[in-house]
DNA sequence: GCTCGGAGTGAGTGATCAATCACTCATTTC
DNA sequence: GAAATGAGTGATTGATCACTCACTCCGAGC
């Protein structure tokens, strides 16, 4: 329960504690999950968290910047790695970057979780700044038409719903008519 | 707190206590809503909820299952009202059936918390089955191709992106990008 | 050596809530 | 008219959890 070191101040923990935070509510959510639940993933106790953090609400926002930060990091990397530069090239890299980002659910659960959540009024708006983001960050890199960028973030969300159904599992053929093209959820 | 009639048996409530489990759940989602709530809305004890249904997570599915009888005789209506009995015409009839059925967001909202709880093995079967029964019926009715369907469920998913984000009260462009053709949401 | 401020904690507390249980009361059945 | 059945409730309980507060520890400056 001690600190590895002693040298990190309070500003330097606060994003590690985001960090953990992220991989705790994206688990089961923010009713679903305590602020013991981040202290202990964080390696801090529970009391220091509210030192950090003003409360649960602002700890949830907190982690939902931090998964927006990855994704467009994510975005970056495939549009650079995209072998056709054009508009649709560009998207279509940054769809397959988000396909295996999400791999491990952590970034897409807490987007979920977000959503359910937003009649809190700053998740909501922690929602909206990171859609601002990604949507503008889309739109810029690909030069991509709106409609092009709008069909991306459709199936993004078509994506995202597949991987949280466990519509992969299913294979019936009403399964293979959402899943079909969709890259490895 | 006295049942308005004594007429009602056990078997002829539960879909009443399903259709108030809809109505709170979808407000605060499933942690955020109480057994208390429910019972207060459906005008009975919160004990005798209890006796209705095995446990709070059956309740949930059944306002779940309740949620997609709403959609599916929504998407019907809409298919038959559609003026262009084309595949794409009639996905369009449905598309626009929609948006109107969530203009009150509860059945909107209500998928959107369930996927949020797929990790609770009834709430994920239950969101499947209405999927399925949601694609299967769009296919069958339209007759259109499965990239149609497709596209149809992954605007069905940006629409709800849009509106549990409060995405229509923003004016700058990512917003437009996002809202543009999607139908008074 | 001493003090001062910030890092970090242990031990609560008040509130909330799912679930249970023992019951009352009305209706039906024989 | 007695017994059985089922609708419906009030009171309670055991657990959980967000948040608080008084405290300790330690390094830096003097």
């Amino acid at each position: 329960m001690t600190p590895s070191t002693t040298l990190s101040t309070a500003e330097l923990r606060r994003p590690l504690v985001a960090a953990a935070a992220l991989s705790e509510f994206a688990r089961e959510g923010f009713h679903g999950t305590t602020i013991a639940d981040v202290a202990r993933e964080a390696h801090i106790s529970p009391a220091y968290v509210f030192k950090l953090f003003p409360g649960k609400e602002a700890l949830f926002v907190a982690a939902l910047e931090a998964c927006f930060d990855e994704v467009i990091a994510a975005l970056s990397r495939g549009a650079d790695a995209a072998p056709n530069q054009t508009p649709v090239g560009v998207l279509d890299g940054m769809a397959g970057a988000y396909a295996q980002l999400i791999g491990d659910r952590r970034l897409l659960s807490i987007q979920v979780h977000a959503q359910s959540i937003t009649h809190i009024p700053e998740v909501g708006a922690g929602l909206r700044a990171g859609l601002a983001r990604v949507t503008s960050f889309a739109k810029d890199r690909s030069n991509g038409s709106d409609a092009d960028v709008q069909r991306f973030m459709a199936y993004g969300q078509l994506c995202h719903l597949i991987v949280t159904a466990g519509v992969e599992g299913e294979t019936r053929p009403w399964a293979g008519i959402l899943t079909h093209g969709i890259r490895h959820p």
